[in-house]
DNA sequence: TCGTATT
């Protein structure tokens, strides 16, 4: 396929190596790439040492490497180009690599193209920058804390620019777009990030900010994970997992007498002891962990047609969950001495049914809720909610999925069930008429919980829900595709208007992608 | 508030 940009037309010419190698792709191991054989040594391409590697987004999915060869190349010789594929499926995933020999090159596309011009089909703008690989950013990244929450980026870009050049400034706002009083400054380098360190931090207060303004580097994903960790750990009284005290364990028990008589028997039987049960069962929140800071869902539904037969969505349907309600921040609530996950399932839809279910199992004691949930029959049959039949819809697509095992755990997880293959979602749309625009989600959903409460009216091709890059958050809405028309429609009966909390879902077809598109 | 994808 030819593509047409009348803006990059400029007639520069072609780079013969180029095509010379592209019949002979793949002896540098990129399989799919447009890369340059290492063959002929004529032909071997150099690239600057300080080439960039850019990231090209908001490709069509029937675009290939040598579809975007031509796009691409009006800006200089191309080094490497390769459209990421997913790694089981080879499909497309609507992106590429792109690295030119000459660093020039690289600016003058990222400059030329990125968000100047939408390729066909696309809703929005491609994107041509550095790809998240070329500095992942952590050694030039600041968080900024303490900011009045009124100011912009374009405020926050001002107070900066004097130390450098900004490449992304970032206010981190919660779901109803607020700033959160705090923002992400990445620099071009460490030295600039650096020196504004120096120059603003502590400078000055803000007005309304309760101190002065905070300049720290930005946290590396892995503080991050050990931050969530160590809050994890503290909210459950043990800042360190092998500190744990039998006092702890005992409090939790008393409180849960009659779970702690369904562990004991465990223990007794040999099978664990609670010890291990509640370090496992922290180890796997833990690895249960998103970057959400949310309890991810690895749930892998892999059945077709999964509508429970029979099921009729109540007319009014509502979920009187605290969920949306409490600033649910990855832990759930601890008031009233009960273990942190009932009240978050206290809806009698579990949410997160894989790790539910596999730490429901290990540490029955400490966790255990009035729904033990050791086995989806006993969930389905003790859950409170259990007559309305829409709960009965979503406990009976509940299928065990774990996530992967933290190492240690291995010897606890050898008496479970292997988790079934992780199965990539195959297909991100479906027929006209099958997908569904799903907006007020809870913040805390994501792809999965988004297709569990969509699975009952059909079989769920992709569930998709959007997620803030830089700060990781939901962003409320997504998409939920059948493959067919009447799921879609059942399901914006059932669930346009379902409550969650404070608020209503919409649940409306999908527009339609050329909608206000002439030609 | 309409498919966001980073080897």
């Amino acid at each position: 396929m030819y593509i047409k940009m009348a803006t990059l037309a400029n007639g520069q010419p072609d780079n013969t190596s180029l095509s010379s190698n592209h019949s002979n792709p793949s002896t540098n191991g990129h399989m799919n790439g447009l890369n340059h054989s290492p063959g002929n040594p004529s032909t071997i391409p150099m690239k600057d040492h300080d080439a960039i590697k850019l990231f090209i987004g908001q490709i069509p999915r029937n675009l290939d490497e040598k579809d975007l060869k031509p796009l691409f190349e009006e800006f200089g010789k191309i080094y490497e180009l390769t459209v990421l594929k997913d790694r089981f499926t080879g499909m497309h995933k609507g992106c590429a690599f792109l690295t030119y020999c000459e660093r020039e090159s690289a600016l003058k596309a990222q400059s030329a193209l990125h968000e100047q011009k939408t390729l066909p089909g696309m809703n929005r703008p491609i994107q041509v920058k550095p790809a998240d690989s070329e500095s992942r950013g952590e050694d030039r990244k600041l968080f900024v804390g303490m900011l009045n929450k009124q100011q912009s980026e374009d405020d926050v870009r001002r107070l900066f620019e004097a130390f450098g050049n900004i490449e992304e400034c970032t206010i981190l706002r919660g779901p109803d777009g607020n700033s959160k009083g705090c923002a992400f400054v990445k620099y071009s380098s460490h030295a600039e990030a650096q020196a504004a360190i120096n120059a603003l931090h502590g400078s000055q207060t803000m007005p309304g900010a309760s101190s002065s303004l905070v300049v720290k580097f930005a946290d590396t994903d892995k503080e991050r994970t050990m931050r969530r960790m160590q809050q994890m750990a503290g909210q459950m009284g043990m800042f360190n997992p092998m500190a744990i005290q039998f006092g702890a364990y005992g409090a939790y028990a008393q409180a849960m007498q009659q779970q702690a008589a369904i562990m004991a028997s465990v223990a007794q039987g040999g099978y664990l002891n609670p010890m291990a049960a509640f370090a496992a069962a922290q180890m796997q929140q833990m690895a249960a962990l998103n970057m959400n800071g949310l309890a991810a869902a690895p749930m892998t539904p892999t059945s077709g047609g999964s509508t429970p037969p029979g099921i009729t969505a109540p007319a009014v349907p509502s979920i009187p969950s605290p969920i949306g309600v409490n600033g649910f921040t990855g832990l759930p609530p601890q008031a009233n001495g009960q273990p942190a996950a009932e009240a978050v399932f206290a809806n009698g839809i579990h949410p997160y049914p894989g790790v539910w279910h596999q730490i429901s199992f290990q540490e029955a004691p400490t966790f255990a809720s009035s729904k033990p949930c050791l086995q989806p029959h006993l969930c389905a049959a003790q859950s409170p909610t259990a007559a309305d039949p829409l709960q009965q819809a979503y406990a009976g697509v509940q299928q065990y999925a774990g996530p992967a095992y933290p190492a240690a755990y291995g010897q606890i997880s050898q008496a479970f069930p292997q988790p079934p293959p992780m199965i990539p979602q195959q297909q991100r749309e479906g027929p006209e008429g099958c997908n569904l625009f799903i907006y007020h989600l809870p913040q805390e959903f994501g792809d999965a919980e988004l297709m569990q409460m969509f699975l009952p009216f059909g079989n769920v091709i992709s569930s998709k829900v959007f997620v803030d890059r830089a700060t990781n958050q939901s962003k409320c809405f997504g998409f939920v595709s059948f493959d067919n028309p009447a799921s879609a429609q059942a399901a914006i009966q059932a669930m346009n208007g379902f409550q969650i909390g404070m608020k209503r879902l919409k649940v409306q077809l999908k527009r339609p992608k050329d909608a206000n598109r002439p030609y």
